[in-house]
DNA sequence: ACTCGATTTGTAAGCGTTTACAGCTCATTC
DNA sequence: GAATGAGCTGTAAACGCTTACAAATCGAGT
């Protein structure tokens, strides 16, 4: 491999001086006079000499490589937020070794523990449903860990994100308050994955906060592709009082679902509306443009890669949970429930609590 | 950090034997019998030992470590194959070190750097359009690389890849083919970019075969955006003949393409085709469905990594440059020209070798 | 010119693995 | 019962880098 690659004595041995001194002209410039120094960067640009990184790892007991693991990288929330991370982390200095969870806890904790081995100095994680065991490990190693898109993460543990249950709570009451009732959810596949199941519990907790249900024909789960999306979309659609608005785990599962009303007809948001969840480019550009949960992923990233290096560099000591902030962001897809659907919705459990008032729409923004 | 991590010496007292032993009952299992074997492996359980990285890539010579550099991760096509690439090398126990280039040479060539500093022992690149000074080192240094995406690359690079020029004369030639006669291209940012390049020359190539040009205003360059791409299409649009066909340098331009179109109120195909390149995921999935140029980008990413593995283990010694094949995906968004634009379309310059003939229009397919 | 202190440089000891080599054990054979 | 050799195990020497410590050099003050 790196058959005959220099080493510092060979660089010290060409420039004559010792290999101390090689490696602090290259590491502590300031303290090796200008002279030598000139004479050992030459040496060094001659013989296209680079430090060995597993020497100086073992030497310098860091390695100067972080771990990123994401559940995939074909859903571009994550693509961009891997992206933001990766170059934030590599103007620091530090290199990023990148694993995929696929969305299965033990493939996660593989990883993980491969990435471990591998002498990362520090992890970003997704979400909060890690194995336990893996969790153990990693606090018993000390290795500084940050988990993003969720918040608050359990006492200890760090992380960057916001409350899922809550965003979609807000957009929830917003369907609730331009007059929907009946509310379904296409919900992405919650079992290990906590921010799906918040968002589910989003939803519940806003329909029985304004005395409506969720009943099971009104919530399907769905892996994030516009084909898996296109056929939950066809079950909500299928059940005998249909909803007249779709609260959708995530923009892909939302275009998905708009995919299948422009198949079958439906106009959206006349006859239906949906709303999707992270604001990807390209719901804004869609027609009609998607009403969703704009999510600053790139910020997001880029502030858990700002905590780690916090913490690699001394300036952090303990773990820190930072609040995202996200909002609702309404287009195009969403509007007041069609006139027949509102006539035979059912009244309220709780009529006093939950008032029929019809709010102005808001104005489709960017 | 890695503060209190038990030492491979740590793991030889608690078991009873030497670091020799330890280090073989992990790595050559049979040659060291059971009882011992045990013995150790119970120590390494209970100890939770991992065996420092660094150390093992000085002592072995290599770091279980391959570096892969795409222009970005945003699109699409390069998650998809990122993905790919990273699973089969997870799958084989290697990890891999990701960097960027965003379509910048320069970058590209530092990115590389650092991963050669961090040890690498393969790297994999996107396309041909490095520089020369990082190739250069490269091969001296006798790291195998491997190009993705271009076909056939320069004596003695290895590569898994397709030709550009030849994919997208194909589709050109379907769009002449059926009628076409004033062909626009929104094509990629070519300066630094071979693929975007050989896909413009394959469009002026095929063209001039069948008599026709590609005028100034035939042809935009634009950035891999939706936002870009809509402003590429606006210009395309306003030309003073406007096309009646364009062709995408990539399915994220089409789309851009095809969202202006209906923006503007313009029927695709009935009043003017479009033709992607990729095959994305939402190429099927759009209405109209897309045509494209379907490339199996799984599939060459693993070729690629496949490669890179044989390089390492030895069973491959020497540069192969692999072809891929991609195919023509006819299906919603191309047809013929609107009879006005057929009817003043300026007759071919060597009629005689261009047949006039229409042919019958392929049916969609999936 | 000489001393002293500050600055620069060199020597050598790790850092944690792997592995060549030597030494040991133990079953087998004469 | 001793010799033989096969199979295990242990010792110690790399691997290439950083850095504590010691040594050398330099500049300035007397």
């Amino acid at each position: 491999m790196r058959a005959n690659s220099p080493t510092v004595e060979d660089v010290a041995r060409a420039a004559g001086v010792s290999t101390a001194t090689v490696s602090r002209a290259l590491n502590l410039p300031d303290t090796v006079r200008p002279a030598l120094r000139a004479k050992v960067l030459a040496a060094v640009e001659r013989l296209g000499y680079v430090a060995h990184a597993g020497a100086r790892a073992l030497s310098l007991r860091r390695s100067g490589t972080v771990g990123v693991i994401v559940p995939t990288v074909d859903n571009a929330i994550f693509a961009r937020g891997l992206q933001a991370f990766q170059q934030r982390m590599a103007q620091a200095g530090h290199l990023v070794l990148l694993a995929f969870s696929d969305y299965d806890p033990d493939q996660e904790a593989a990883q993980a523990q491969a990435l471990l081995a591998r002498g990362v100095d520090a992890l970003a994680l997704t979400g909060l449903s890690q194995r336990p065991a893996l969790l153990a490990r990693l606090a018993q190693r000390g290795l500084p860990v940050v988990h993003t898109g969720s918040f608050p993460a359990p006492p200890g543990a760090a992380c960057v994100g916001f409350p899922n249950r809550a965003a979609v709570m807000r957009a929830a009451q917003y369907l609730i308050d331009i007059g929907h009732r009946r509310i379904a959810m296409l919900a992405g596949v919650t079992p290990h994955n906590d921010r799906a199941a918040d968002r589910v519990t989003g939803v519940r907790d806003a329909l029985a906060a304004a005395g409506l249900a969720l009943p099971a024909d009104r919530l399907v789960e769905a892996p994030y592709t516009l084909q898996a999306a296109r056929e939950g979309m066809a079950r909500l659609l299928a059940a005998t009082t249909p909803p007249t608005a779709v609260l959708c785990g995530n923009d892909v599962l939302a275009f998905g679902a708009l995919l299948e009303c422009q198949a079958r007809g439906i106009q959206v948001p006349a006859e239906l509306s949906v709303v999707g969840f992270d604001d990807l480019d390209m719901a804004r550009q869609w027609r009609p443009a998607l009403t969703t949960v704009r999510v600053p992923t790139e910020t997001m990233w880029i502030l858990a890669a700002d905590y780690l290096l916090g913490r690699l560099d001394g300036s952090v000591d303990e773990a820190v949970q930072r609040e995202i902030d996200v909002e609702l962001v309404v287009r195009e897809s969403t509007g007041r429930p069609p006139r027949a659907a509102a006539a035979r919705a059912s009244a309220p459990a709780a009529p006093g609590s939950a008032p029929q008032r019809k709010p102005a729409l808001p104005t489709p923004s960017t």
